[in-house]
RNA sequence: GCACCCAUAGCUCAAUUGGAUAGAGCGUUAGACUACGGAUCUAAAGGCUAGGGGUUCGACUCCCUUUGGGUGCACCA
């Protein structure tokens, strides 16, 4: 099925070329409505290249177009501007065509995204790259890419090394810490409760004790080194928190298809260093080993990687890089998005810069950083507790959710807690989203949670009134499956609306940008609100008017559910 | 210190990557309902795009500069 904005561009391409013009990256855009519906505007950029007026171009352009039914009218204006009108019979014939699919392409994406890490409960920074990452992965899906998403854990670092430190602290008569190799190894009576309380009270007492950061340093090289006992430990603590970081990634709706880690990729490190010594880029600095990835032209100096630390130790760029090596070797991926913070920036300048200059990767496959801003308190900074704290994301689910419940109509009696969390999830994922995702933003919960206005609940409301509204048409025994007229402004401002669907995501795809989808939520909410407004659906006596008016809002309605299930948002049954 | 990002309506954010009169939401003001979920809709007011200079048919967008914020700069992740 060819996409609407394709057709259109396809067409002024082929004007273009009948008058001896060449333009490869046509670009349309929708118009004021005095303008018309669409504008094209690269004449005078043409007009440039072929030292030509503007306007004599543009004229001959639209002396072709106008030959086309499709276009109601076709002009120049200002400086050589191109305005269109689609003929409603175009816009009737096309909308009945849509079948909102698209082919599946055999082009394999990578995400890596959620960044958990082990021991440590999920706080509101993970909040983002869950959202994006599960959106975008979603979105490729439903273009027709292959995906496999990862949520590579952070189980091998630093961080394990100092919560299995304090325990041995805490419990030193268990049998895991005498580096000798038993048999078998008692079950570990802690849950992730506790764990989540060694790790603060561990990395803080780190910072203030330089002895006891030392050990840490050394329990997290016993660690790498997996030590039997230390490792069947660290077995059941990746047992006990891999449980809980699956219960609130379900909270979500976010999945993975694999939960790989840092300690798998460090699997990979072995015979990583071997291809890289190969290639003769390692060099020693400070005792360290490094591969260096400045360039000639860099305005700043770009640190080399750090592969292999003065204590022999491995590190975060290391099994991000082993990573790399054996995603590429196993999975062979076109692209690998990373949806991070984006203050990783300059880090993954160095990991993918030195991907590149080891022949990690080769041209077959690109690598990119998907850098989001921050969620912020309302002075500005990261969002914390009340009392300075880092807020767990389940305690932040629970606010939302509390706050829904609060709100909810209190007419439903039946499920409210199950509805009042579809409407926290919308809430909180539709908020996340709206933003471009560079912007930092403010957490504020009343106005997420309002009714009115560009939130989750506003979009969800206006999805369950078109699905309310099908439904009496049904017990009206009214049938509607085509678009037979064009009444008004109300109805052709919706199918215009909704045409927008394939730029919407191929911007959003192309952008990584998912505001255009929160945004998009939007216009045809409000789209709709307006034509269900003016025109009073079931009473309408004309057959064909009521159908089509049917059968654009059930268009709509599966819009909508098509592009709320990108953002994996839940819509409830009622609200 | 060096580098990058940001500064847009009272507030929170957009602006199709250089396009026409800079748009939305909230808030404010004035209107609309015997109807399908009014949790709605129609309007209005609100801007020297932080200041200054430049590039061109055309600048929020590109270049230079001043001011005020944020972020990052190897043995953490």
């Amino acid at each position: 099925m060819k996409k609407f904005y394709k057709i259109i561009s396809d067409k002024i391409a082929k004007a273009l070329v009948d008058n001896g013009y060449e333009d490869k990256n046509i670009f349309i855009m929708a118009s004021k409505p005095e303008f018309g519906d669409y504008q094209y505007n690269n004449v005078m950029s043409l007009a440039k290249n072929y030292h030509e007026n503007p306007i004599d171009i543009a004229k001959k352009v639209v002396k072709s177009l106008e030959k086309d039914s499709f276009f109601a009218s076709v002009s120049v204006a200002g400086p050589g501007f191109i305005n269109m009108k689609i003929s409603n019979e175009a816009l009737i014939a096309f909308f009945n065509e849509n079948d909102y699919t698209y082919p599946e392409k055999n082009q394999l994406i990578f995400l890596d995204y959620g960044g958990a890490n082990v021991a440590k409960s999920l706080h509101v920074g993970h909040l983002r790259s869950a959202n994006i990452g599960e959106a975008l992965k979603r979105l490729c899906q439903f273009l027709g890419y292959q995906t496999i998403s990862d949520t590579h854990l952070g189980d091998w670092g630093r961080p394990l090394g100092l919560v299995i430190l304090e325990l041995s602290k805490r419990y030193p008569d268990l049998p895991f810490f005498d580096g000798l190799e038993h048999k078998e190894y008692p079950n570990l009576n802690i849950d992730n409760k506790m764990l989540e309380e060694i790790y603060p009270y561990a990395s803080l007492k780190a910072k203030e004790d330089e002895e006891y950061l030392k050990e840490a340093k050394f329990m997290t090289k016993r660690l790498q080194d997996k030590e039997p006992g230390i490792f069947a430990l660290w077995q059941q603590i990746m047992q006990i928190s891999k449980k809980d970081i699956r219960l609130i990634y379900d909270r979500l709706n976010t999945s993975f298809d694999l939960y790989k880690g840092e300690m798998d990729a460090g699997e990979v490190v072995p015979s990583l260093l071997e291809y890289l010594d190969k290639q003769k880029v390692v060099t020693d600095s400070e005792g360290a080993k490094v591969i260096d990835v400045s360039e000639d032209n860099d305005k700043l100096e770009i640190p080399p990687l750090l592969l292999i630390k003065s204590d022999g130790g491995i590190l975060y760029s290391t099994t991000e890089l082993a990573t790399i090596f054996d995603r590429v070797r196993t999975y062979h991926p076109n692209e690998i998005w990373y949806m991070t913070d984006k203050r990783q920036s300059l880090y993954f300048t160095q990991v993918f810069r030195a991907a590149k200059k080891t022949h990690i990767i080769d041209g077959q496959t690109k690598l990119v950083f998907v850098g989001f801003g921050t969620m912020n308190g309302k002075d500005g900074k990261p969002f914390k507790t009340r009392d300075g704290g880092v807020m767990r994301l389940n305690d932040l689910l629970d606010l939302v959710h509390q706050e829904c419940l609060k709100r909810l109509n209190a007419n439903i009696r039946e499920n409210r807690e199950e509805i009042a969390e579809q409407i926290a999830l919308a809430t909180i994922k539709y908020a996340d989203m709206l933003p471009v995702k560079e912007t930092d933003y403010c957490f504020d919960l009343e106005k997420f949670c309002s009714l009115e206005g560009k939130t989750g609940p506003f979009i969800l409301y206006s999805t369950i009134r078109m699905k309310s509204l099908l439904q009496k048409a049904k017990e009206n025994n009214f049938s509607y499956d085509n678009l037979k007229v064009i009444v008004n402004e109300y109805d052709r401002d919706l199918i215009m609306t909704l045409n927008d669907l394939d730029i919407v995501l191929e911007k959003a795809f192309n952008e990584k940008s998912l505001n255009e989808i929160t945004e998009y939520l939007y216009r045809i909410a409000t789209s709709f609100n307006r034509f269900y407004t003016e025109n009073i659906i079931l009473k309408e006596k004309q057959e064909d008017i009521r159908s089509s008016w049917l059968y654009l809002t059930s268009i709509a309605y599966k819009i909508n559910m098509i592009l709320l299930d990108i953002l994996a948002i839940k819509v409830p049954s009622v609200m």
